[in-house]
This record gives structure tokens, sequence and C-alpha cells, in this order.
DNA sequence: CATGAATGAGTTTTCATTCAT
DNA sequence: CATGAATGAAAACTCATTCAT
């Protein structure tokens, strides 16, 4: 876990405003919390693993909860949402010939990015069902994504119509985020990693045909 | 929440053996893990939330730790599991028309106590990525389910048979997974339980389609 | 310090109520408070004074202010107040043929509790600048005692009347204030114990004779 | 309490050699220590509301006791001891009719500068009880006032001269001090500050009066 | 002279756990 | 079986102070 590449992209913006150390502490955090969870984790082992003095924490974050807020913020902004949008433009003004091309290259790509962003993702997941802002923070940013006319697109097969934009998104978003939490999070131990490339395509094309109603 | 049914079947075994009081510690401890989190969650409030003297909980489980493990191990046990193989071997016996139909007569069942276990299933998610114990007594309960049977079942439909039962199996899961996990963890807001029914009807169609690949 | 009289009217009301590691608890924050100001005792030195571990304070009082503001009220309640309104009512209805007299029986009775008061009452004295919880409840009590009739009678010498009785009332209100403020509090070096008693009387004769205005 | 005039006497000799930011750094905790007093005040407060960098407050003492000290031995000479002796010598020689008028003189002329000095007493005041270096100073500054000489002014009255001029001077000093700390210190709220000018003439009367023993 | 990041000892507070009643 | 006072280790957080820049 030591050099996930999605962690420089946490410190976008403010890498010349933080100090190595506050790099190292939020570097720590996140990988404390991703693997013992938020509450499970001390501020003294973030200190020790940052190679800090425990003060040094709260001299950027007031309290324990405002850093996990911080983190998760940042893990939003600078990893889940550019990973979701990012081609998504693109991807929508290309003429595809058929829906599972378009799904293929939708999926494909982010693959590898997804599996590199586990560590933080899994943060996420585990503090959203105690954490209001965070649900907020993500809906705020889903909405700013043209998800509906991905939708829209993907509507565009074969299918006989009966079924709505809407459905066709929380469909597709059910599915995808089933496909990821119960591989990275839930039973690891049941889903090799050597088969996740070719899993994602049986996944894909069961997901082109289901969209087939 | 206060009178979720699953609750009487964790205490099936040890009805007789159990006081009020401990059973109320449980209620409570289920409840509060639940909401905030098992290590959110102090053995003062479980105490306080029970009617009990803070003693008492650790005369039916030395530590904190234990009780939680008796609890996860008694929602797998006599929550979900039953809830996935009830009717299983009845089901299998029987001679479907068409495969939707057996989706449907599998996943319509059902679909009242999972909501009524989240709750209690909400545990099991939260701490099975920090807990082994947990994972590995899924995967032995698991492993007692004719799931492979219900997947050659559902590869008995017009599908060109070009995937396997288990990669059948693992889609099923994930989609299934995922359609709960987004719905009544992650993202409840955007999902009204008054649609929960409708949705699943479509969802099941989804499926259906989607495993003719 | 180690036995003064006043410590056990504190406890008064909840004498039975409470264990003797919690009046001990109160005890040594009484002399450390007294002693080192609210602000400089830490919680580690009084549960070390009091023989108790320091979740122990805790236990009793959710935060050391919470505790301190406990101390506060009954030092009012149960010391400060009773000292000054004890057998007023008395002293009112008796008939004294001059100021002086009255004076004198007012205030040599309580020379000797005021003495043994003092730890209890610089701590009130400490803190009511920062602590307008303490101002609040002084006035409150303040209102309860027929004051004003005292000053009336006072005011009934061979005052020439130009001055109301409120006037009467802040005039002895000051002085008295300072007479033990200033021995007490400010200079006690300045001012051996052995000259109060002689002290007090001259201070009497001086308010006698300026109450002649 | 922006601009209290004698905050610059605090700089008098020392006007040259401290920069801006020194003295704004004394002004800030001049104000904080009379607030909240010096234990609960933190230099990072300091540094803050004097717009410092925390470090700053260091160069100039190296302890926060040090410039608390540094701060009352200020007060007591650039404020305190001033306030009373000026024109003390003056005083003394003019030749009164009575005391009342010598009184009169005497309180009259310092009621504004106590007034205005007020925040700063408040520090000596709260700090006195437990700083013994801030008592000895005051006691060592007391002496060089003929304050005997004021007293033996005093008993030239009608006095019957049964009391000696030690005891007229702590009669006096009680009853002034009683008069400032029960108005500026522990019930201001009782005290209406446009009544002040009124309540000290009573007050002068009274000790003139008073002092006819 | 001034800064502010960093420190680490100390403070208040929490918490799981024990044990005498 | 149940209580709740008591514990002490550890948690989150504060603070005066240092030092490289």
């Amino acid at each position: 876990m030591k050099n996930y590449s999605w962690l420089k992209n946490i410190f976008e913006n403010d890498a010349e405003s933080m100090t190595d150390k506050q790099k190292a502490v939020i570097k720590a955090a996140v990988e404390l919390f991703s693997k013992k969870g938020y509450a499970a984790t001390s501020t003294k082992e973030i200190a020790m693993r940052a190679g800090v003095a425990e003060g040094t924490i709260f001299k950027q974050y007031p309290t324990k909860k405002d850093m996990m807020l911080w983190i998760t913020e940042r893990i939003i902004q600078k990893a889940l949402f550019p990973l979701i949008s990012s081609g998504l433009s693109e991807l929508l003004a290309k003429n595809y010939n058929n829906r599972e091309e378009f799904l293929s290259d939708f999926f494909q790509n982010r693959l590898a990015l997804i599996q590199d962003g586990v560590p933080l993702f899994r943060i996420i997941i585990q503090e959203i069902p105690f954490q209001p802002d965070i649900r907020r923070m993500l809906v705020e940013q889903f909405k700013k994504l043209p998800l509906l006319a991905v939708a829209k697109k993907l509507s565009h097969g074969k299918s006989s119509k009966k079924i709505s934009e809407t459905e066709i998104l929380n469909i597709l978003l059910s599915c995808i985020a089933g496909f990821f939490v119960l591989r990275f999070m839930i039973m690891p131990e049941l889903f090799p990693k050597k088969r996740l490339q070719k899993d994602a395509e049986t996944f894909l094309k069961f997901l082109n045909h289901g969209l087939n109603i």
C-alpha cells in the first residue's frame, strides 16, 4: 500500500501549503482508517506511523473528526469523482456502434484505477453509514455528473424502452457498486485478483444483456 | 426499530437460559452497533439503553468483543442463513416454466424479511472488513447452501451456456448485494422505501435478461 | 485546614448519597481550588490528594467545571448564606437600645465562623469574576435576605436620615467585604490574626459613627 | 477597553526599546488576563489577539509567568503606585479647614483614574493570592508612601484620638478596597456606573463621620 | 526581529473491566 | 443474578516552549 498513486491527487491543491510532516500525517491516517476503521484508529497510532508528535496532528485539524472529514472530502473530490467523470463527455460524444462497446470503454479503462483507489474508497464506504456529511457531499458531487445522459445512451440499445433512464441508472449503480464492494470489501478472499479482469468482462456482457429489458 | 421480528430468532436456542436483562442487553447492543458502529458504541451506552447496570453486561460476555462476536454469529446463523436457505430445496425441486418465475419466487418472498433484518445485516457488513472471524463464519455457512444448484437452475434458461455456474453465482451475488447495500447502507436517502417493491421487480427482469448471456 | 467545620455542611443533603471517596474528592478539590485556584488545579492532583483514581472524579461530575459549580453552589447555599442569615430575624425582632449594640451582635457572632469559612469563600471570590453563573446564584440568594430591614434598623440611629436604606446597605456591604477581603485574601501578611478581634471592634465603632451621616 | 489610558504608562521606560508587536503582545495579554485570568489564558490566544506569531511572545519573556510578572510589576509601579501617590505631598502640605475637604480632594481626583485602571488592577487582585512575589512588591511600594502622614492628618479631625494612626489607615484601606472590589470585581451588575460619582460622595461623607470615633 | 511548524509533557475525559455487596 | 462504585490505562486534545528559516 506504500505508494498508491491516488494519494498524490489528494494533496493536489494543497501540495505547497502542506509540509512533508503534514502529508505524512494524512498518509498514515488514510492507511490506518482504511485498515482498521476510523473509530478504531487512535491519534497516537497515526502520529507514530507518520513519525511526528501527536500534537502535530492537532495543529492541522482541530479534531480527529475534522481530519477524517478533510480526508473523505478529498477522496471524493480528487479520487472518486475524477475516476467516474474523467473522459465522460468524450465518451458521450463518441458515436458507438453498440452499447457493449460503450460499456466496455467506460468500465475497462477504470478497472486499474479503481483497484488502485480501493484503500481510499474503503474509508468512504466504511464511514458513509455514520456520517451524513459524507453522504451529502457524495450526492452533491454526483449531481454534477451527466449520469442521466449516460443512462440515455445506454437505453438506446435493443431495449424495448419500457424502463426509464432513472431506473437504468439505479440498476447500473447497484450492480457496479455490488461488483466492487463484494470483491474489495466484503469477501476479498473469495475473489482472486487474477480473475478480476476476466470477471469484469463477463459482468459487462451480463450488464449489456440485462439492459435489454 | 423497536420490535423487528428477527430479534426473537437470535435468542432461539438460549431463550430460557437468558434472563430478560440479558436479552435487553443484546437488543440494545444490536441497535447501537447498527446505528453507530461497534467501535463507536460504549458499554455504558449499551447498559443505559438496556436499563441495566454496567457490570451486568460482563456477566454474560467476558469482553465487549465477545459480545459482538456472539451477536454476529447469531445474526449469521439465525437471520442471514435462514433467510437465504429457507425453502430453497422446495424451490429447487419445483418445476419452473421459466427462469423469471424462479427468480421472482426466490426474490420476492424475501424482500420483506430482508428489510426487517437490515439493522442486523448492517452490523455484519460493517464489521466484516475488520473481523476475519466473521468472514470465516460466513464462508462456512455459505458452503452448506446448494448455491451451485441454484446457479445451475438459473443457467437453464435461454442462456447460451458460455458462462459457468460459478460465474452466474458471482454475478447474482454481486448484483443482489449491490441492490441492498446501496439502498440500505450507502445511500438510503436516494431510495424511498415506497418504491422498493417496484424497483425490485424491474431489477428482477433485468437480472433475468442479463443471464441470457 | 484539615478539619474546617463548614465542610460537613457542604454535604448536608447528600451525606448519605455520597460515598467516602466522593466526599474525599470534594474535600481535596476545595482545598486545592482554595490554595491554587480552579484553573491551576489539575484533576490528577485532586485525585491524588483524595486518594482515588482519576476516573472516579468523572463518575460524579461530567466535567471539572461541573464539579467546581457544584462546589461553589454548595458553598453559597450551605456556608455563606447561612452565615449571613442565621439568627437574622431574631436579631431584627430584638429591641436594641442603640445601633452599636446591634452591629456588635451581628458582627461579633460571625467572626469565628467567617474565619473558619475563609478557604471556602476564597473559592467564591476567586471565581466570581469569571463565572456569571456564580454571580447569578449569589444575587438570587441575597434577594431572599431581609437586608433592607437590617439597613432600616441601622438607619434608626442618630442619623439625619439624608441617606437611603439602599445606600446604607451598599456602604455596609462594601466596608465589610473590604475588611475581610483585604485581611484574608489580598494582604494576609499585614494583618496578624491575633489582632483580628480588636481590629473588628474598632472597625465596628467606626461603622457606627460613620452611619451618623 | 480598547484604549484605556494607563496602558501607555506601562510602556513608559521601555517605549523605545519595544517594538509595536511587543507592545501589542502586552496589550493583548493585559486584556486577556483581566478578562479570563492568568491561568485560563493561553499563549496562543495572546498571540492571536496581538496579531503576532506564537514564537514572538517568547522573544521578550522566557516564560509566560515572566511576562505576567513583568506586567504586574509595571501595573503596580506605573499605574497603581502613581495613582495613590500623585500629588500626595502637595495634598499633605496644603492646609485644610476640615477633614472632609481633604478626603474629598484625595478621593474625587482619583475616581476617573481608578475606573480607567480597573482592567489592570483586576489582574493584580486576581493574582495576589497565588503570587507571593506580587504581594512583596506591593508591600515594598506601599512602604515608600507617606501613608501614616495621611492617617495623622485624618486623625486631626474631631476625633477623640482614642484610635491609632495605623488603625485609621487599616480602616481606610479596608473600606476603599471594599468599595472598589465590590463594584468592579465581585458584583459589577449591582452597581451601575452612572451612580458611581454619587455613591462615592455618600461614601466619603460616611468615611468622614466614621473617623470621628 | 519575527515566524510558525513542531514538540512532548500534561490535561481533561472516556472506557472496558473488576469486584465487593 | 445484578448492581454500581471504583479503577487505571488509554483516548483526544491543550499548551508552553523551541528552533530552523
